[in-house]
DNA sequence: CGAATTTCTTGAAGTAGTTCAAGTTTTTAC
DNA sequence: GTAAAAACTTGAACTACTTCAAGAAATTCG
């Protein structure tokens, strides 16, 4: 049931068998349906999640009063607002599920408290989030130096089956265009 | 001469007597001439940088030919491609001093013996590049909800000394417009 | 199933920015 | 201190995108 986690974790650390016990013995599931928010503007955020099955996305809603899409989490990624959640601040953004999905949701309190008896899960965090980190600073790098057209087309060429599986207006707002222009892009009238 | 580090490293974490010699003695303090670099794209990035004084920017060239500045690093920040230092890819990116910089330059290999020399490192990174993920989450929020006007009032408002110090083509590329357009928005022009 | 809702498409008009080219000012380096 | 290089400014022409409005298609759900 959580195999996935223990998998993703096995990538890049060892557990002991009393660790993974540890673990599982903390480890709840959680569903969220479809349009279900696990966090809303303003709130503090204090929770992470584990994408087990399904997508979350991370949004905003501009000054124009439209949805823009900032983020999305797929199954075995981790999500959350990690300026809420480390500053005790109210969040900016709105996490949202895009399909009824399945995660393992973890309060800070019993994070900080497992990292502590699990040390080890310090460098697992760790790697992963340089890792993200690395990739968001691609994502800039995309942003920064592709049209609209090529920002499509190297997405959809990268991701092909995710863009069948979400809106195409969550994606539009992702890759920083409007959803009347990814209409024009995809007609090949542009 | 280690002080930044240390102090900021005791932000987050405790270090034993021990800990502390053992990472004094492995750390150096490397110079960087301004306009020098320590990454180049297509390099493997095996370093990781720890700025004490001076600026470093991280910049592409775009197909234009032209640089595009993506962040800046100042005192007290860590800085290197993390995309190729974890996959062992090569880098997409060029790190550039912007000024006379001193940086504590770590290397791979040396990183990871002191990481498991000193497990409460772990800690500290895990904490301090999710921090920094946070941050970067903002920018990708401002970059996408805010004009260009806005975006220069909003960094010269937030910032404005480093705006003093550093070449305005470059901020502007970081705020992601031309260096002409700021230009403008400064005279008011727009 | 059928009604309601959500998502996608299309064209016309508008605009926030870019690009180019040339001149001016500031900084650097011998 | 002065020549060269780097950085900044300005206006005019252009363009990659947005916005709006309306209709068509697809999906959801009682």
């Amino acid at each position: 049931m959580y195999k996935p986690l223990f998998d993703h974790i096995e990538k890049f650390i060892v557990l002991e068998p009393s660790e993974i016990d540890k673990l599982e013995s903390t480890l709840t599931l959680s569903k969220i349906k479809k349009k279900e928010h696990v966090l809303e503007e303003g709130q503090i955020c204090s929770t992470i999640y584990f994408i087990i099955k399904g997508c979350i996305r991370q949004y905003i809603i501009n000054s124009k009063g439209a949805e823009q899409t900032l983020q999305f989490g797929i199954e075995n990624w981790w999500i959350t607002d990690y300026l809420s959640y480390h500053n005790h601040i109210p969040s900016s953004f709105y996490l949202q599920a895009v399909e009824n999905t399945e995660v393992i949701a973890i309060e800070k309190t019993v994070l900080e408290a497992l990292l502590i008896e699990i040390p080890s899960l310090e460098r697992y965090f760790r790697i992963v989030s340089q890792k993200t980190f690395g990739a968001m600073q691609m994502r800039i790098k995309f942003l920064f130096t592709m049209s609209a057209e090529e920002r499509y087309h190297h997405f959809n060429d990268h991701f092909p089956e995710f863009v069948q599986r979400v809106p195409q207006y969550m994606i539009a707002s992702y890759l920083d265009f409007s959803a009347e222009f990814m209409s024009k892009i995809r007609a090949g009238k542009v």
